[in-house]
DNA sequence: GTGGCGTCC
DNA sequence: CAGAGGGACGCCACT
């Protein structure tokens, strides 16, 4: 164990480190950005080892509204990181690293961990205090694995980020410090070191440790004030990080932590047959190539292709290749045997290495099941995203892809409950461009492709084709994208003309839309940004672009962003209502995935009805639309069955 | 690290 | 005229 810390000495080297980085603080103020930067402080940053030194900062809680806060782990996993150490921060430059887990040899005496946490618990479920944090669902995460809460009103500098501007930085503290702060922090592989050689925290020297998690909670505690202003000030964007993100950030804490149970010997079996299916596709395009190649390398497909079997070039990939995307393969199929055995071999391919292999390489074998990570401050609108792995593009549209959904299954007397939003996104577009047409379709429960088709094709609702309710559908998502006249014509393989006449008659018969189109792009180009209904905001730097092909994206990001947006906004009200419906009525069920329209729960088979109407019910009132929001839901022991 | 591709909504 | 579909994540090949 540790000899006797000489805590003089340990004190003495860590203002030492204080010094310099306060130099390097005041040496780096210099900062191009436009924002107006607050004054740099001195820093003073404490480490606590004694109980008496931890009740000068227990004091200083007492007397505070808020403090910034952060928990130092041995790793990024919430599922598997160990707290080693808290770090708090009163007033800007004032902090404190409390370690209690730092086991390196010669390591001074720390503080107890339970202890250290049943004195800060009080502070952190005060409900008269604000805690503040950087991306708190990990500490709240973290924290609920040790059976600890934040009940305290929360405030997340990240998200702050977020909702402020969602695309003028990415929202990491090290870049806020910069922007809004003009500091340059210690980065964690300058303390720790990188690559394999990389220590964990509770490895770090405490003098190090000790700065960069002071500086942590300092730097938290600088952002929220330069951040908090900007939103509390704004009436659009307060609501949105007010009233969805910040209570967003408990329930996808608890979603994560609930996690989804896999049937792996299933996986493990689709990837046997893959493997088999894949090696005879495999000798078949040799056969008919002629020779021996990776067929998961594009570069030697091309080769193959368009060098040796003199396959026509259809189309390039934006560095001047010929591209050999499935679109180009579909063509040449037509006519040519090699490309459709590449197809399926592409097909197979995906699916085994990024679901089949490794979906069950994440799944915890103590519990069965696989914990996702919602990424709350990433997607541009508004949505989340969900990494590692991420859950959000699991396979649906092929019979091979629908398998891996069957794996995703609920335990013994338990069912998954899949809800989703009928057509959310078209009704947000209806909604917002008040157009009567699409409205009354909506109203009246109208299948919406088909209503399109009548209109567009002049047809009665019975008579319309097939093909005539593929090509109305078409229009519509093509419409929510700012697809053109050419793209559709690409979409449905019909010449530009005749894509042309249907986009034209498509908005003779809803006026309302393309005067929104036209209304948003001019909005946009005014204003520099466009809003949700809830007022969440996106700037469009580049609508004023010189360049022409930026300008036109910026454009389409301008006419898809609200409805995109609003859809992200309404599930995200949906979600904390369900999950708080769920917290009151103590149903025996929990929310598991979230897949931009979609939500899905396990519940107890005795509580399916009730947990059914509740949920509906929950997510079509999440907003009050011209038009009803509609949900539809599926029960099965499999996702793949729920839809 | 980048490019190409493919999965989802 | 030319270019012409929004938002993500992740795998593989290649440099």
């Amino acid at each position: 164990m540790a000899t006797a810390p000489d805590l003089e000495a340990l004190s003495a080297s860590f203002e030492a480190y204080e010094l310099r980085a306060w130099r390097e603080a005041l040496g780096g103020a210099a900062n191009a950005e436009a924002e107006a930067l607050p004054e740099a402080v001195p820093t003073d940053y404490d480490l606590v080892l004694t109980q008496e030194q931890l009740n000068i900062w227990l004091d200083r809680l007492a007397a505070v509204e808020r403090f910034a806060f952060d928990t130092e782990t041995t790793g990024l996993n919430y599922m598997d990181a160990e707290i080693v150490g808290v770090s708090i921060c009163t007033t800007p430059g004032q902090a404190a690293y409390i370690p209690f887990g730092h086991d390196y040899p010669e390591a001074p005496q720390q503080l107890e961990q339970s202890d250290v946490l049943d004195q800060l618990s009080v502070f952190l479920n005060d409900p008269k205090k604000l805690v503040i944090g950087q991306n708190l669902k990990f500490d709240l995460s973290i924290l609920a694995r040790y059976g600890r809460t934040i009940n305290a009103p929360i405030a997340d500098t990240m998200l702050e980020s977020y909702v402020y501007n969602s695309v003028a930085t990415r929202h990491n503290m090290d870049d806020l410090a910069q922007k809004y702060l003009g500091r340059k922090t210690v980065k964690f592989d300058e303390i720790a070191g990188k690559g394999v050689k990389q220590r964990t925290f509770n490895q770090i020297e405490l003098e190090a440790a000790g700065h960069y998690a002071a500086e942590d909670a300092d730097i938290t505690f600088q952002l929220h004030e330069a951040l908090w202003p900007k939103i509390s000030g704004d009436n659009r964007l307060l609501p949105v990080y007010q009233n969805l993100e910040v209570p967003l950030i408990r329930v996808l804490s608890q979603i994560e932590r609930n996690g989804v149970l896999i049937d792996c010997k299933m996986l493990e079996t689709q990837s046997e047959e893959i493997t088999r299916e894949l090696a005879d596709l495999t000798v078949t395009a040799f056969d008919l190539a002629g020779e021996t190649f990776n067929l998961s390398s594009p570069k030697q497909l091309q080769a193959i292709l368009f060098e040796k079997l003199q396959l026509p070039v259809l189309k390039k990939t934006p560095k001047g290749q010929p591209s050999t995307n499935e679109s180009v393969l579909q063509e040449l199929a037509l006519d040519y045997p090699l490309p459709k055995v590449v197809i399926t071999h592409r097909g197979l391919s995906k699916l085994k290495s990024t679901y089949t292999d490794q979906l069950p390489k994440l799944v915890r074998s103590q519990s069965g099941r696989l914990h996702t990570s919602y990424q709350q401050a990433v997607a541009a609108t508004g949505r989340l995203s969900s990494t590692d792995p991420n859950l959000q593009n699991i396979p649906i549209r092929t019979e091979a892809g629908r398998r891996v959904r069957k794996a995703f299954v609920a335990p013994p007397e338990r069912s998954l409950l899949a809800a989703d939003y009928s057509q959310i996104e078209l009704r947000i577009m209806a909604h917002l461009s008040g157009d009567e047409g699409l409205t009354t379709a909506f109203q009246q429960g109208l299948d919406i492709h088909r209503a399109t088709a009548a209109e567009v094709f002049g047809v009665g609702l019975d008579a319309v084709t097939q093909d005539q309710r593929r090509s109305a559908k078409a229009i519509n998502f093509g419409l929510i994208y700012g697809m053109s006249a050419f793209g559709l014509s690409k979409q449905l393989g019909i010449p530009r003309v005749d894509a042309q006449t249907y986009m034209d008659l498509y908005f003779q018969r809803y006026p309302g839309v393309q005067r929104y189109m036209q209304d948003i792009r001019a909005q946009a180009a005014d204003q520099g940004y466009v809003e949700t209904w809830f007022g969440r905001r996106l700037y469009l730097p580049e609508i004023k672009s010189s360049n022409f092909q930026m300008r036109q994206a910026a454009e389409r990001t301008a006419i898809n962003a609200p409805m995109q947006g609003t859809a992200a906004d309404i599930i995200k009200r949906a979600m904390i209502d369900v999950q708080d419906w769920l917290n009151t009525s103590n149903a025996p069920a929990s929310i598991i995935m979230q897949v931009h329209d979609e939500l899905v729960l396990e519940v107890d088979d005795a509580a399916l009805e009730e947990t059914q109407a509740a949920i509906i019910r929950l997510m079509c009132g999440a907003a009050e639309l011209s038009i009803p929001l509609e949900v539809e839901v599926g029960v099965a022991k499999d996702w793949e069955g729920a839809h």
